[in-house]
DNA sequence: GGGTATCTGTTCAATTGTGAACACATTTCC
DNA sequence: GGAAATGTGTTCACAATTGAACAGATACCC
């Protein structure tokens, strides 16, 4: 890796939080909390800021990423509606380890950390399902170690993309994703940007993926770059 | 990557679980759990296993660890007395996705995963500490992943050897460290044996790490690595 | 006490990844 | 519309990493 790129692992969603609607809840449990909105690449909070709220996404999506001391950035994850982020406040980090960036117009509940600590000792539905965003975050976050530690970029690269085709909708083989360019994707995947190009065109060229507009992954062929 | 080695990254611990004694609690709390023992380099659980209880260690230490379909190992964490493993199955998965092997003699709680998400749910000051746990966890996978996306193999074993001087106590600047071979090093950074040897021989000569019968690791020396 | 299994030191060709550059295409914004 | 900002395609020398091999040094087990 050098500079100005090295970028890391994503994950899109697939979760079941619709079964529980944070703001509902936060609502009838009287706890304080803001509405905030952003519009798309504007800044939720930067590496360094003090940290004493926890965020919640009721829509859109935000790009997590750290940055190292050369300049280097490395996305750690994509979260959309009802991830929360900024978490790490709970357990007493005083600032912010990473920035976190709205991808598209985004809404989000602000908590302050006394707030959700209060709230979360208190109403076991909202601790429930706290933990049990935490235990999914933390699988997503150990796969991506994984595949960083096993895994080519050439694997990393077909792993991104089939989670990108993932997110949202489980149904469809093949769907148009929205715009990620290739310097997105090297970040994502951990990569130079020459690398993403390499491979992209790789895929292309094997029938993998396609341009039409957006990008359109065939999720079946490009699964076979993964086990070899 | 390659067979047989690519492994990740361990964390040791410093964490404050000491004030909060989870026997204790599931003793009061009336927890259907079990002690049991495991000597060293005995397998605790293996991947591939139907995952249907939550451990917790309370005296000794694991790795956890994955491997893939070639035959590479990647240690994903060393956990300490305190630390929980195996709460996968809590986030739904119904098979351990990696192994788990006690490092030295050591004595963990075993507990029904009904059992856990019943106390979970119920008990206010053990949620409250699975969650600060979980929190920390977290933390310490994702700073594994920026690491394993910033960092050459040089800084990351670096970083390792750190993380294991840190090991348990805080105060002292050169301690002699058990026995770690340059294979499970390897495992631990996410490269190979090779490369591990070869930078064992430089931090030597360079005079930031000592063999005298165990492994000493001069601190402060060392630490100079990790910021160029 | 000696054999076996494990770990270390070392070498090296081959592969994989990096960083930087440059031309051209596409978008975005006054 | 047209300049500026972004993104893409491509190339290339060089650096980093792998994987495999082999000899010698311990450590561990009857």
């Amino acid at each position: 890796m050098t500079a100005l790129s090295k970028k890391a692992s994503k994950r899109p969603k697939a979760n079941p939080k619709s079964a529980f609607n944070a703001q509902d809840f936060l609502d009838s449990a009287g706890v304080a909390r803001r509405v905030t909105e952003f519009t798309k690449k504007q800044a939720i909070f930067s590496q360094g800021d003090s940290a004493k709220t926890v965020l919640y996404i009721q829509k859109g999506a935000v790009r997590l990423s750290v940055v190292n001391e050369t300049g280097k950035e490395a996305v750690v994850a994509v979260l959309g509606p009802g991830d929360f982020f900024g978490e790490g406040c709970l357990a007493g980090q005083p600032l912010r380890i990473g920035s976190a960036t709205a991808i598209t117009a985004t809404t989000v509940l602000v908590i302050e950390k006394k707030e959700m600590v209060r709230v979360l000792h208190v109403e076991h539905e909202f601790s429930d399902r706290f933990i049990s965003y935490m235990l999914s975050r933390n699988i997503r976050i150990e796969d991506d170690l994984v595949d960083q530690l096993f895994n080519s970029s050439e694997k990393r690269l077909a792993r991104t993309l089939l989670l990108l085709a993932r997110y949202g909708k489980e149904d469809k083989p093949q769907r148009v994703l929205p715009k990620v360019s290739q310097e997105m994707l090297a970040e994502m995947v951990g990569t130079t940007r020459s690398r993403v190009n390499f491979f992209m065109n790789k895929f292309r060229k094997m029938g993998f993926i396609k341009y039409n507009g957006g990008l359109q992954i065939n999720t079946s062929l490009l699964s076979v770059v993964l086990h070899d």
